[in-house]
DNA sequence: TTGACATAGTTAGCCAGCTAACTATAATGA
DNA sequence: TCATTATAGTTAGCTGGCTAACTATGTCAA
């Protein structure tokens, strides 16, 4: 996401700045910070999630999976809800069928479609990664309060009402 | 980085935890919702570049060697910090120099090294491109006062600090 | 009812990261 | 001094995303 290891300093901003007269120093040392920590988040989840064998990619269709009353759902549905393609899902579900955690389920009502199915290893693979993943998650959270948290929450609000006028 | 679309919501999160009771729903919340908006934020930033024939690695070693007093680098220094491998360098200045953006300039004294150097045109590929992306930043973070900015920077320096927690 | 279009899933091939291994050169210490 | 080790850059091959194209099936309107 941002693999930039070498964020400019308020000085490089402002020298930037004079050659580029756009440049709002605050509103891009906001950006690259949000950029950096979230990318680095990123990376310890997915080094959480390689100590039990998953991505994020699979991990995601298995708790889409365990989310559904059912735990059951079609490779389209979970693409959407991914936010993938149904190319990657295809992939997805071939790595998680192999490893026995899902299962496809033939149905007869639209010969299209294939059913998903959260298999009983699946659900013990997401009861042993799940408990290790929450408290890391709280550990690192820790050093905000619910008020901040409320507060962060607010203003990444008001940053995703901004991003249609980036594009 | 955070493909998924389809954020769990409070209700989710809540039987979530009754299941898993280390979860911590404002924090898992938080930290969902921050991946969300930066994946977001990088994806319009990809956006803006590709309109300039550009791709983040590349553009970022554009913007490192603007930094620089000489205009020029070594490809290990670069790497570092665009956060790359050496190997991913080679390729990113393999593309820029086939588009005569930067020059491979042979030294003497270490002769395993080379410079890599940003040419007149690689500047002037900077210059269509800064102002253009700049713009954008700064139409986009209109959402957020000077004291928004401060209060964000705050809080992710302090996740941050509590990402060692987390790996 | 049947021809055009839409949808579900898959396959094939591209791309930009990565690691590991390689060549060439430099630095070091027994 | 010269064998070992370290460093700079590259290459080869893997990966997990992507798009585009394909097959099979379903839907709908003339």
């Amino acid at each position: 996401m941002l693999q930039l290891k070498d964020l400019p300093t308020t000085d490089v901003l402002t020298k930037f700045a004079e050659r580029y007269p756009d440049a709002d120093v605050t509103a891009i040392a906001s950006v690259l910070q949000l950029l950096r920590v979230a990318t680095d988040l990123s990376i310890a989840l997915d080094t959480c999630l390689s100590k039990h064998g998953l991505l994020q990619g699979r991990w995601w269709v298995l708790i889409l999976l365990m989310r559904e009353e059912e735990k059951t759902s079609t490779p389209s549905i979970l693409a959407d809800k991914a936010g993938v393609t149904r190319a990657t899902m295809t992939g997805l579900i071939d790595g998680l069928e192999q490893a026995g955690l899902v299962a496809r389920v033939f149905t007869k009502d639209d010969r299209r479609s294939v059913l998903i199915s959260l298999t009983a290893l699946g659900q013990l693979k997401l009861d042993e990664v799940m408990p290790d993943y929450y408290r890391r998650l709280r550990q690192c959270m820790r050093v905000l309060d619910e008020a901040q948290r409320a507060e962060l929450q607010k203003i990444l609000g008001l940053i995703n009402l901004g991003i249609p006028a980036f594009i």
